[in-house]
DNA sequence: CCTTGCATGTAACGCGTTACATGATTCA
DNA sequence: TGAATCATGTAACGCGTTACATGCAAGG
């Protein structure tokens, strides 16, 4: 239901080709909607065969030649139509949360090891979005845009920071148990 | 990638047939990974196939006859396996912080009322794990598998208090900005 | 030339979603 | 007996994922 304002976003930014957007998605936007190259090229041609986005003139089509895409006024309307547009939360589907709940049925072999990777990596991740909040975001600069943009990479980092907490706290909870549950 | 592990789970904690497998997953487990009746009988059929599950001698095949599942050995062992698998972190993917980040660059027309609409659906949910909390785990009782179960829920509790308070954030920078951005 | 990297694409599969269909059971 | 409910199932579609295929361009 995402991915094509994904894309429109990400273009309205920048216009661009197909790999530079799959580059960009691998960074800012992707850090929040992620997309392989193949999804990016499907909805491209989706997106440009609605009317939505179109190949600038100057690319001429050939396999393997450069094709750049810009948003067209219908774009942008579709787009600003969907930011206020009534939409639920998805519910909670996370994998972690369901293997520890399946850790108290068939025991916790392995998982601490586990768990202990991930908050590595959520480690990491947060450094990464601390980076980029010094970088971008400096107390100086306040433009109405900015703020936005800032906090949805706040959300970021607190996501991290949820992670890492509760990451914590579970490893806290497996040491306490006895050593070969059930 | 985890369903059958949520199936297996759910079955281990109680065998069950395919609607009340259903109705569990609109409560407990599916907090965390849910699912609809469509996809768990698909997948049960698959999991019997593979012969992870059987179902139970008593209730003979026919539509519209209630059919029971146990998991067999094969099963659990899979599932304990599972839990000490080595599976990365999905990256994030959330709608509302992209259409934050649209919002930077379409206007936010519509989006504060979207978002409190949120901030409404995420106290609700707050208070009904709060509720669980306080029934399944009073502070007197402790036995190991509860632990690991409550760990699982304050995960849900903690995830909804970060939303909570990322949306109130949010709300408060939407105020603060110029009335007809861009 | 030929290899390497850049860039765009095709094909196939599985999970998640929505809509609909069919068979049993209960109870008015 | 017929409506409501319980229970299992089919069909179709779209997105996400993985593997692979094709065309162009630059440097050795």
């Amino acid at each position: 239901m995402s991915l094509p304002h994904a894309i429109l976003t990400a273009l309205l930014e920048k216009p661009s080709s197909g790999l530079e957007l799959t580059r960009r998605f691998d960074r800012s936007i992707g850090y929040f909607w992620s997309a392989t190259h193949q999804q990016i090229y499907r909805e491209l041609g989706k997106l440009e065969e609605a009317r939505l986005i179109r190949a600038l003139p100057s690319s001429q089509p050939a396999r393997g030649r450069r094709k750049e895409y810009e948003v067209l006024p219908a774009g942008r309307s579709e787009l600003a139509g969907w930011v206020g547009r009534t939409e639920d939360p998805k519910p909670i589907r996370d994998a972690l949360l369901l293997r520890m709940r399946a850790a108290a049925v068939v025991g916790t072999e392995g998982l601490d090891a586990e768990l202990r990777r991930h908050l590595d990596l959520h480690r990491r991740q947060l450094a990464e979005y601390e980076d980029i909040e010094k970088r971008h975001f400096p107390p100086e600069r306040d433009a109405a845009e900015d703020r936005l943009r800032h906090v949805v990479l706040r959300g970021g980092i607190e996501l991290e920071r949820f992670w890492i907490g509760w990451l914590t706290e579970a490893l806290g909870e497996l040491e306490r148990l006895p050593p070969a549950p059930r």
